[in-house]
DNA sequence: CCGTATCCGGCTTGATACTG
DNA sequence: CAGTATCAAGCCGGATACGG
């Protein structure tokens, strides 16, 4: 997941290119892809793409999460800017998450690898029972 | 990640959608994205973007990935489909991995959303700011 | 050169119970 | 209704050593 792969230099003189840039402070790529590849993060942006939902409605919606996992992985979205949290002081208290503009920007490249996913889930299984029959 | 997110009937009476397919097994994307967002994954799949690549070359190349989970990386991808494996029985032997036509139709859609990392992870980095400052 | 086996520490997740 | 706290379990990934 890095943003520049050490390309060897052909005719490189130097034993290793030791070229440090995978960490997660400096690959963005790693960086980014560890939170959206969360267990839930991208179900709730598809979620949340369709239009704001309560923290219950997504509970509801996403029966198998638990209520810490659901709270931990909308804060990590909203820390990366991708959603908004907005409280509204009824009673009992409710709070509504939608998506930012930079969430949305993000989910445009992120649902064609979910509609590929879809539309590539078959051809996948039948390579993993393919391999499986080599053994 | 599901591919279907259960919609809540707005009239519905059951207490319960109960929409249990979001098991790895029946959700494709959730299954596929699992295996993708493995830590090496990705960054594997942009390096046989390229070319194919051996294995001593690869493991040059992310000088940080352990020699265990570079096979094991390498094998799941195989497993799945998106790259093929070839023995050249020379001396030493050496073995060359390269990415298959599924491999290439993903990696379409991927590069995507690693561009879109490259191209905002100074906005997420911004945002992550601007969140811990109102802590 | 390529791959496997073993051990083991840490992060992630889930269960449960409790607050405003 | 939303969120927090705590604890324990499981998986992932790293280090190391060995084998074909």
């Amino acid at each position: 997941m890095s943003a520049t792969i050490s390309r060897l230099k052909p005719t490189a003189s130097a034993p290793r290119p030791d070229f440090r840039n995978l960490d997660f402070g400096n690959c963005p790529v790693r960086d980014l892809l560890n939170q959206i590849s969360g267990k839930w993060s991208t179900l709730l942006l598809q979620a949340l793409a369709d239009r704001p939902y309560r923290f219950g409605e997504l509970r509801r919606m996403v029966p198998d999460i638990s209520q810490r996992m659901l709270t931990q992985t909308l804060r990590d979205l909203q820390r990366d800017g991708y959603i908004h949290r907005e409280v509204f002081a009824t009673k009992p208290p409710s709070v509504e998450y939608s998506m930012t503009p930079l969430g949305r920007s993000l989910y445009s490249p992120l649902s064609e690898v979910i509609k590929w996913a879809l539309e590539n889930h078959e051809a996948v299984k039948t390579a993993r029972q393919h391999f499986e029959a080599e053994a």
